[in-house]
RNA sequence: GCGCCCGUAGCUCAGCUGGAUAGAGCAACGGACUUCUAAUCCGUAGGUCGCGUGUUCGAAUCGCGCCGGGCGCGCCA
């Protein structure tokens, strides 16, 4: 309809110039958007004020001229000039109707977009270390990344979803180390466990396994030998877990990459060697730098230390270019905010490899607040106590998580309670939405009871112009916003625009229900009002599966 | 000290790539079920958009300066 809109005004534009009304018949970038009031509109036009500068007239004066060039069409019922020059189009409902059948027909593809350009994106995201389960702000991250994904997918882009697993470096050795102390304390409770190793009873499991599957005789073998075991046993456990975890949370990868794998290839070494051939880095106290300050960054970073060691940079810096090197022409990463100050170093070794900075997205998750009840729920990091995405999952389910953590933009912290998220009422807002869905089914299933339809999948409108009700027509406008939410959702990177989307058209749903009957004595309009509400069906599912959270047919 | 993010109704937050009269939920108060699911709806009340200043025909939205809060500033990951 907008793009309608935009057409019409071009053409009246350059009438408007063939007549000497118009000075110019250019066109700046202009906004067709609805208006809050419907007294101005159901769409609007700026085009009258953003072309007062090329026009050199004042923007009502403007805005006559164009509105005197508009060729009648049957889908005006009027239009009228308001406020500093506003253009507003009030359509006839008649010119609504198609929406109905457009989401009838195009079905679960309603809502997508070639915005795309089937443009090549990875997300990388969670790739939380293997060294214990995951926890509430993975889930946050997760629930954010794997929408990301499906919002861009949907938008016409070619996405991958990404985890990358740190399983090398120091932590592995830790973890190690843990589960082999874990191992001797079986047999000499009086040796102690170190200060920096990890404490979660999850190791103690592991350990306990160990026994039962290796058996005693790992015990005798050499310490720096035994600890290299005992990591590589307990990061397959663990990443188990993981898997499980997100398969349970309704998150799939389309690939797992080994940090590992980088070194193994010799990825790391070979990019190290080209930028110092290229003196991108440089030797200074021993220590191998890169010259991030070339790139805007505060100062340079080290990628060798002095004891021959890499740091997590240098494998970062590999692992980015080898992304790149797949054939994405964008690379997006989700991170915890607590990262944030890692990012610019990262872009400028991006930059430095010769990708332009739009070609690389972070998006910055917030903390999550767990509370029970509104009161904050105690987690040590240190003792190894906290709660688990795994333990969310079993008490709230992964529905209302994942609505939950959407429910906000990712730039505020989000407060997360339990208890809320458990009730089953309008506090809770997965209810409130998927209840549009179950209801709507309860409907289709009456209407085939009774004969109306004969089938509760209908594909094709008929006596759509029984539709006179302002909230019939309210609902199917609503409709036709899906579109371009989900390209203001990809092209922000903003999952919640999803979700407000939804939250407005339950709400003008739940309204409509329960003033007007769909199923009523006239055949005809109750035959329109059911592909009505199916349509409205089949959005929220579309709506509700980008951001990983289930359509039910009864609640 | 420097950098990034946040500051909107009593509370939690939308709106921010500039548009007209700033929205929703919760909490408060008053109503609606012999009806397709009341996990719902309708109504009332609630605001110096942190403060100041600039740009603009127009600023919650953009710039600058303050104030308040969070986070980060390792040859850690």
């Amino acid at each position: 309809m907008k793009h309608t809109i935009k057409e019409i005004l071009k053409t009246a534009v350059q009438k408007a110039h063939e007549n000497g009304l118009l000075v110019s018949a250019d066109i700046p970038p202009m906004d067709i958007e609805t208006p809050k009031h419907a007294a101005q509109g159901d769409l609007s036009s700026n085009i009258a004020m953003v072309s007062a500068a090329i026009q050199k007239t004042a923007p009502r004066k403007i805005a006559e001229a164009i509105v005197s060039c508009i060729d009648d069409a049957p889908v005006f019922e009027r239009i009228e000039i308001a406020g500093p020059g506003f253009i507003n189009f009030f359509l006839t409902r008649q010119a609504w109707y198609p929406v109905v059948e457009d989401v009838l027909k195009q079905d679960e593809r309603y809502g997508a977009s070639t915005m795309g350009n089937n443009e090549k994106v990875q997300v990388e995201f969670v790739s939380a270390n293997p060294t214990g389960p995951l926890h509430v702000g993975h889930g946050r991250g997760a629930a954010v990344g794997d929408s990301v994904g499906n919002i861009l997918r949907f938008a016409g882009f070619d996405v991958q979803k990404e985890y990358y697993i740190n399983d090398s470096g120091r932590q592995i050795r830790t973890l190690g180390t843990s589960v082999w102390t874990r191992l001797q304390q079986t047999r000499d409770d009086s040796i102690e466990f170190p200060e920096d190793c990890y404490k979660g009873d999850y190791v103690r499991e592991i350990a306990d396994r160990m026994l039962k599957e290796k058996g005693e005789e790992l015990l005798d073998t050499p310490e720096d030998d035994a600890i290299l075991v005992c990591a590589r046993f307990a990061v397959d456990i663990i990443l188990e877990g993981i898997r499980q975890d997100l398969k349970d949370f309704g998150v799939e990868f389309d690939q797992w990459f080994s940090e590992q794998s980088l070194y193994d290839s010799g990825m790391v070494s070979e990019v190290i060697e080209e930028f110092k051939n290229k003196d991108l880095i440089f030797e200074k106290d021993g220590a191998f730098w890169f010259r991030t300050e070339n790139f805007g960054d505060e100062k340079n970073r080290v990628v060798v230390r002095n004891n021959g060691l890499t740091t997590y940079f240098a494998s970062d810096i590999a692992y980015h270019i080898e992304k790149y090197s797949r054939g994405f022409d964008r690379v997006i990463d989700v991170w915890g905010a607590d990262h944030h100050g890692y990012i610019k170093r990262l872009r400028s070794s991006i930059e430095a490899s010769g990708r332009k900075k739009e070609q690389f997205d972070v998006i910055l998750v917030r903390l999550v607040n767990l509370l029970r009840g509104g009161e904050p729920v105690q987690m040590s990091t240190r003792a190894g106590e906290f709660v688990t995405l795994s333990d969310i999952i079993k008490e709230v389910g992964s529905d209302a998580a994942r609505f939950m953590f959407l429910s906000r933009s990712y730039d505020s912290g989000l407060d997360f309670d339990l208890e809320l998220a458990k009730k089953k009422n309008s506090d809770n807002p997965v209810y409130y939405v998927q209840y549009v869905h179950a209801r709507i089914s309860g409907i289709l299933e009456k209407a085939k009871e009774a004969g109306i339809i004969s089938d509760v999948d209908i594909r094709e409108t008929k006596h759509m112009d029984t539709l006179v009700e302002p909230e019939e027509i309210g609902l199917i406008k609503i409709l036709s916003l899906f579109t371009e939410n989900v390209e203001k959702s990809a092209s922000t990177l903003h999952p919640n625009v999803i979700f407000t989307y939804l939250m407005n058209l339950a709400s003008a749903f739940h309204a409509y229900y329960n003033k007007h009957k769909v199923i009523t004595e006239d055949q005809s309009l109750s035959f329109a009002r059911l592909c009505l509400v199916l349509a409205v069906k089949k959005v929220i599912r579309n709506g509700l599966t980008l951001l990983g959270v289930s359509a039910p047919e009864r609640m």
